[in-house]
DNA sequence: GGTAGTTTTAAACGTATGTTTAAAACACAC
DNA sequence: GTGTGTTTTAAACATACGTTTAAAACTACC
């Protein structure tokens, strides 16, 4: 068995980044977590920068390739005679699945790849969201060029912002999810789980997706 | 003219804050913009903590006040003969006018109730979460309950996590408005502003709180 | 004009961070 | 078994941070 090392640290860095953030956890809770010498995260990763990013590509590439084939498949074998409404479920529903088997694998997946778009989205000149869109860009670019296609009433630029609302739902209630799911145990007396966040978010999104357009924009 | 030295403090860490958050603005960089000197925000704030407190509570004391006057006012005034469509767009309206009065005097303050909301529900403990409620939490009860009268087909812990993804949009919108608002201009040559974003958010709201829940969730 | 209270200042403090270093430990082919 | 390349280790380094201190500067009142 070659470097546990790097799988040790690996986890430990995915639990930490997901409950806490990527800047507020440090090396040292990270190393000694995966009982490790400090030295090892820059020894195997060069640096911090190179951990968060080792952190998301080992999720991001399966979840990327899940999402393509699930929609090419979609594409190939996709039912007649749905409309808009229903078409849009489906394509949504596609990628709650993925996700879903994603975080099958790798629990924290999903809460750090709130905090990630969450930041490259919250930094105007953006290098992190063009280092995403370079790396992941494409199924993510395809899986958008679908849902275009079951929003014909809208202009590219409505298209746009309307795709990012859309975001704002599933990143937000992700990353959130911890506290909403504790709430809802507290105050409701009723377990829950991410996968039925899920699947309670997808309608929601559809619906939203269709909500008319103001005007010209 | 009695210290302008805590008002030009609160105005630099607010732009910071906006713009790059609480953790990652130091206090060197705030008092430095401020043209102040460095141990001036312990002394009249008494730490970090305090200051985040005061520049926030600059704004969210007006916005809350702002709300529920123009909730009330709705309230005793309200035109006869709404659909629940029409009486969640108005009070969406409401919320955003309310939003856009206090943006009008302080630019930056949506965008710190962004990342300040962001930051509440990202740690699920929630002295944060607890405090703000505390504080501020009265008038959004009140926006929350004449929500809840018009969105009636739903038992309360389903409209508790449809309030949340309603909040999502609201919440991502605004913390990323600034890479969208740039985004928007270079990619699609549109020239647009937060309050035509908020105006264009209310419709999608809407939609999505009237989206079909799923089976008893 | 002197004095008490407030504010500002420069410097230091203590701590935490990411990173580097150089020696030690290890693994494995020859 | 020896030697080479890799990994681990403990220690130190450099920097950044929030905070504290004590003296200086300022303000306002008698």
């Amino acid at each position: 068995m070659t470097s546990s090392t790097i799988d040790r640290i690996l986890d430990a860095a995915e639990v930490e980044f997901a409950t806490h953030g990527f800047v507020e956890t440090s090396l040292r809770t990270i190393t000694t977590k995966a009982k490790v010498n400090l030295a090892a995260v820059n020894y195997h990763f060069g640096s911090k920068k190179g951990l968060i990013q080792a952190v998301t590509d080992r999720f991001l590439a399966p979840l990327t390739q899940n999402l393509q084939i699930q929609l090419t498949k979609y594409e190939s074998s996709r039912p007649n005679g749905l409309n808009d409404e229903q078409e849009l479920q489906h394509l949504l529903g596609l990628l709650a699945r993925s996700c879903q088997q994603v975080v099958q694998q790798n629990q924290h997946s999903l809460a750090i790849l709130a905090r990630l778009i969450n930041t490259a989205y919250s930094q105007s000149q953006g290098h992190l969201r063009k280092h995403l869109t370079q790396q992941y860009g494409a199924s993510f670019m395809y899986f958008m060029k679908l849902l275009r296609k079951h929003m014909p009433a809208m202009t590219n630029e409505q298209f746009f912002w309307r795709f990012h609302y859309l975001l704002g739902v599933l990143v937000f209630s992700i990353s959130s999810s911890d506290a909403l799911l504790a709430i809802c145990e507290r105050e409701y007396k009723s377990v829950r789980n991410l996968d039925q966040m899920m699947a309670d978010i997808i309608p929601v999104m559809a619906s939203a997706a269709q909500a008319p357009t103001i005007g010209e924009i």
